[in-house]
RNA sequence: GACCCGUUCGUCUAUCGGUUAGGACUCCAGGUUUUCAUCCUGGCAAGAAGGGUUCGACUCCCUUACGGGUCGCCA
């Protein structure tokens, strides 16, 4: 039969297409972890141009939720990792749900029951190992022995539970045969139960594919990440106001590198990148203040009306008035929000007069010698003039500074906290314009009583 | 506990026997900006430990320690 070998995959082929899959279960929500195993395997298809299927393994009747099944379409929608077969999508291999896969995991079985590699237990059939070393060349950790003559480390393994239903790895191993994957990129969790697929596949008398494992995702702390951890759920990541290509690029970051001081990539460049070899073996912890750093980096890169129409929805869920915020304003605060959830904190006082003042802003002010004077005069200067523009207003701020005798730069700190009620925000000159003279003058008229 | 995989700055990582061990995030200091931020420049900071092999080891081998994973009629 074939190549006398288990474990070594298929012998890769200029001719094969290749054939990726992400073969979720719709339990709980998708995972940090899941959505880079789904972005590893679709980035390895674009890469040479294959097939990348979508899979649910919903087999646990019993755990399997629609929330959770609309998390997966969403997230993977989202992230903008397309499936070219699979639920929605259709194609030759279906269907894409295990759960309506019934007659074809029969058919396969029914082999094993002929060839005498299963017995009934205690009313659930168990597979009979061959009792002998397994070796795998994964595609990551290279080549990996586990000694199957050692019975107790591994025991004969249910694949079909007593009440008829299948167990994963028997649906698992059979559909990637059947979808013709040749290439299984999935988590480090499933290393161990590799040797057990392979056995299964050449009782089967199938090849297998390649397997490649990747390293688990930690904690920054370094434990294991789970459900209520920072970062763990990717329906968080658009609700926080991340951009899909940012987390996209963190996370392919995460366990594997191009090889070259590139740190920032479209969806496209990742997948030009791509290589198995440059996935490493340990695993990595996540860092979510780099992960803002990415989304920063790549809101950088948007149009501004992409990001005005990206912000949008964080200024209404922050009960501002989404009508009243404009590209301009948009424009202001662009490059100095990571997340678009900061947004709205950062425009507010353009939206609302009654913003309040920061405290240790408005003590600096007040401890400042020339603050209130200098605003008297640029209180003074800014409503005498006609036509406000950049221009004159900058103007009337230089003539202020003379008429206290100090630099111009001494007075921008007051203007500033009394524009923003903050010491830091947007370019003042966006600020200047933004208000227009009215507002602008009313602010520093209500900063000057509040230093009287 | 057994069996697997792993271990370079705090974090993500480069290095495929010979480097002042490089880059990025964070932090700090300068510079640019009449202001804030961006940005630019610079700085702090690493080969888990012990044995080998070798002219030479972060790199190869062994041991220990530590971390992760797996040991289900979950996936």
């Amino acid at each position: 039969m074939h190549s006398g070998r288990t474990g070594d995959g298929r012998l890769f082929s200029k001719h094969m297409t290749v054939r990726t899959r992400f073969a979720p279960s719709p339990t709980g929500y998708l995972h940090i972890g899941g959505a880079r195993t789904a972005l590893f395997n679709w980035l390895y298809a674009r890469k040479h141009g294959g097939v990348f299927v979508l899979r649910i393994e919903d087999t646990d009747a019993a755990r399997n939720t629609e929330e959770a099944r609309k998390a997966i379409f969403d997230g993977m929608e989202w992230l903008g990792l397309d499936w070219d077969e699979g639920p929605m999508k259709g194609g030759d291999f279906g269907p894409y749900q295990q759960s309506e896969r019934g007659q074809i995991y029969d058919a396969w079985f029914e082999k094993l029951v002929q060839t005498d590699r299963v017995y009934q237990l205690d009313g659930a059939w168990r597979f009979r190992f061959e009792r002998k070393p397994i070796t795998m060349i994964d595609g990551v950790c290279g080549e990996v022995t586990i000694d199957y003559r050692d019975e107790s480390n591994t025991p004969d393994m249910v694949i079909k539970r007593s009440d008829g239903s299948y167990v994963f790895h028997f649906v698992n191993v059979v559909d990637d045969l059947e979808m013709e994957i040749t290439h299984v990129i999935r988590g480090e969790d499933h290393l161990m139960n590799t040797p057990k697929h392979l056995q299964l596949i050449e009782a089967l008398g199938c090849v297998a594919p390649q397997y490649c494992h990747i390293p688990l995702i930690l904690n920054g702390d370094g434990s294991k990440m789970s459900k209520r951890d920072e970062g763990a759920a990717l329906g968080d990541y658009p609700r926080h106001g991340f951009v899909a290509a940012a987390v996209a690029n963190f996370i392919a970051l995460l366990g594997w590198n191009p090889k070259n001081e590139n740190e920032i990539f479209t969806l496209d460049e990742l997948a030009e990148n791509f290589s198995l070899a440059g996935i490493n073996r340990a695993p990595a912890r996540f860092d979510y203040d780099k992960c803002r750093w990415f989304n920063q980096q790549h809101m950088a890169k948007l149009s501004l009306a992409d990001f005005h129409h990206a912000a949008l929805p964080f200024i209404a869920a922050a009960s501002l008035p989404t009508e009243e915020f404009s590209e301009a304003m948009a424009s202001a605060v662009k490059e100095k929000v990571r997340l678009l959830e900061e947004v709205p904190h950062a425009v507010e006082f353009l939206l609302d007069d009654g913003f309040s003042i920061d405290h240790e802003a408005m003590e600096k002010l007040a401890a400042s010698a020339i603050a209130r004077d200098g605003l008297i005069a640029i209180a003074e200067r800014f409503a005498s003039v006609d036509e406000w523009t950049l221009d004159t207003a900058k103007i009337s701020i230089s003539d202020a500074a003379t008429m206290v005798a100090c630099k111009p730069g001494q007075l921008m700190f007051p203007l500033r906290v009394s524009l923003s009620g903050r010491s830091h925000g947007p370019d003042l000159n966006d600020l200047l314009m933004l208000l227009g003279k009215s507002r602008c003058v009313q602010r520093v008229q209500r900063m000057i009583e509040n230093l009287a």
